[in-house]
DNA sequence: GATTATATACATACATGTTTGTATGTTGTC
DNA sequence: GACAACATACAAACATGTATGTATATAATC
């Protein structure tokens, strides 16, 4: 029964892809390897010879589809524009539209932004994948001081600090949206739930 | 081994503090009842004797945790002040200190916001928990409403988006502070983490 | 270029541990 | 003495990991 190369890559990525497809659904804990395995049209051999354990497909897929999400993101911030309030408002935006629009990245960050799996087996993995994420974060933070410096801001604001409220903010919308997505059209939402926290609404 | 009606009652609420222990701590899928029974110092007979399962136990934890959480915040709302916006951001901000110095909070938030638990022994339990979540939220809009009769509200703003995009900024910092407590302290941050909200940052 | 050897890519089978649910004890209380 | 409040024992289901079988692609040899 052996394959090609090419075709045990077939077969790895269709392990890959059931996956994700069955642990966002019933999450990583309620998904046996049987279950993969009876997903992908393979038995759990397969699992086992690609994988050494349920935690190494989580890994994975981090290195595959979460990388991505981030790199994107961090690509849109990379060529500074004149106002960078206004960029960074534009990228929240476009990523908010781009996954209500792109379900592969829902069940993604439904993997990876799921805040609290405590599951033995992942805390090595969680913490690294955690240093990844305050890594990419934290470019938000440059859009902010560059605003201070082009005198964009009022005296008394804080770079860091308007960078960790729009980090909990966006964090809120997306976890609000992946638990509740009928309750939050961000097509319709997206462009005035962003506005509400850049422009003001006070008199 | 009959005990009288106290000591029964003293051991069911034993089993219910262990469980949410270990359930904050390592996650309901991954607590199984003889971890529960063991913390608790009785065996699996004494938890199948007052529930019928783990989700069960789950129901009355939401029961007598939650509803106080909550309940709480709503005492905070009755009573109207002359500043509906400065009441709700002051109750906001008491919402976040008081989180942290609650570890009992924490642990029930961990619970009961822990926004996907796919489990299927709990989807009717979620569907119901989520009701009463959307319930006590939209106590939010009545502030933003009365903000707006007040004329304290630019022409533009939304007091239902108002709404939303609140209690997306909440939810946001409080799934951040429960899933990474050191880097955010809110004793420090909550205040200016919710002016951000309330105040302008802008020139 | 045909043959052989070997490592690959799995499927199958098994051994083990874990968890759940239930059935049946046991003890003390009312 | 009947029933409440458990503890104990047991059966079944399920999951994991590993050991083994096996067919075939690929590499090595001639």
């Amino acid at each position: 029964m052996r394959r090609t190369k090419e075709e045990a890559e077939q077969t790895r990525q269709a392990i890959m892809t059931a996956a994700v497809d069955l642990f966002a659904d019933r999450g990583y804990a309620y998904t046996s390897l049987e279950q993969i395995a009876k997903a992908a049209a393979v038995t759990r051999g397969a699992i086992y010879w690609h994988f050494k354990n349920k935690a190494e497909i989580y890994d994975a897929l981090h290195e595959q589809l979460y990388l991505p999400v981030t790199s994107q993101l961090l690509q849109d911030l990379e060529l500074e524009q004149a106002d960078p309030l206004q960029q960074l408002e534009d990228t929240c935006v476009r990523l908010l539209l781009d996954l209500e629009a792109d379900q592969a990245k829902q069940k993604t960050l439904k993997l990876f932004l799921g805040t609290w799996m405590y599951c033995a087996e992942l805390t090595d993995l969680l913490e690294k994948h955690r240093a990844k994420k305050e890594e990419s974060l934290s470019l938000f933070a440059r859009f902010f001081e560059r605003a201070q410096q082009k005198k964009l801001l009022s005296e008394a604001a804080d770079p860091e600090l308007l960078t960790l409220s729009l980090r909990c903010y966006m964090k809120g919308i997306i976890v609000e949206f992946l638990d509740h997505p009928e309750g939050m059209p961000l097509k319709y939402e997206a462009v005035k739930l962003i506005a509400v926290f850049f422009q003001r609404w006070r008199h």
